[in-house]
DNA sequence: GAACAAGCTGGAGCACACTCTAGGTCAAGC
DNA sequence: GCTTGACCTAGAGTGTGCTCCAGCTTGTTC
């Protein structure tokens, strides 16, 4: 597994810390490992979850993977690349750089849904200017494009 | 059937046919027109839904609203004022400017989220390049950002 | 006028990603 | 050794956005 330490020494966070520190709720966090999203967590003899230093930085990545539209179970997937250690090294680039190229294609996307919503604006803009109202239609003849 | 027209002037369109030309589910257009996001919808004698082509671009609309991320409940405001006519016409551009800022704000927050995989990607093709396994490191010391 | 396609309504069901509750355990401080 | 607060598990509940089903009506075609 990844373990994280053996020597104990730098920080051995509990759920609340890790919590806190990362922005999420105690909840989210044990969700996360029951979905299996949270490599080389310990236990303490009480049974506690122990954590580091290390798992900031991995929700850091879950939440970037998160908010650029990666699925749970795409993290899922990428999560037990990294539990099967260096020799999936290749798997875990090819899974990053693929969603990659689509969050390039989605940000396309936006871009491309965006011009409709300018010219709309635009569209709003000319029509409170040259005195509201007048040279009203009925919506059959569709205006510039579905107003 | 497809009987697209009764002779009533530019085009009548029944549900399955706006279906159709607009890439959604009769089901998906009716919850539409229930959530009330189908301003200008009439029946005829047999209670059937009537459409125009000024629905194929509102719908247009609507979806690329929705991949932006507009929530249906914001959708419904948008028609909402929609329905008032003209005298809305200003708050339709303060929300559809609004809109605007927020999508132009998450394409930030994607390309900055991108940069941290950009780089994971990286330090998985150098790992990879750099013969896999040797000056392998217990990753207490947190290699890049967490891999 | 019978068959059949297309439409209708109301409501159930589903996938996703959390979010929270109930009821109990454990560790540390006094 | 008792209180307090953080933590535990299992599982129920929530919000969003569809998606589909049952059972019925309507319009068209032969």
């Amino acid at each position: 597994m990844m373990d994280a330490r053996t020597t104990q020494a730098p920080s051995a966070l509990h759920i609340g810390e890790i919590a806190r520190r990362s922005g999420r709720s105690v909840h989210t966090i044990r969700w996360y490992e029951m979905q299996g999203l949270m490599p080389g967590v310990v236990r303490d003899r009480g049974r506690r979850r122990v954590y580091s230093d290390y798992h900031i930085g991995w929700l850091d990545l879950m939440e970037r993977l998160r908010l650029t539209g990666m699925s749970i179970r795409q993290l899922r997937e990428y999560t037990t690349l990294v539990k099967q250690g260096s020799a999936s090294l290749p798997k875990r680039r090819a899974l990053l750089a693929a969603h990659q190229l689509r969050v390039h294609a989605m940000i396309a996307k936006w871009t491309e849904a965006l011009t409709l919503v300018d010219a709309k604006v635009e569209f709003y803009d000319e029509w409170m200017a040259g005195a509201a109202g007048q040279r009203f239609r009925r919506n059959s003849g569709r205006a510039p494009g579905a107003r």
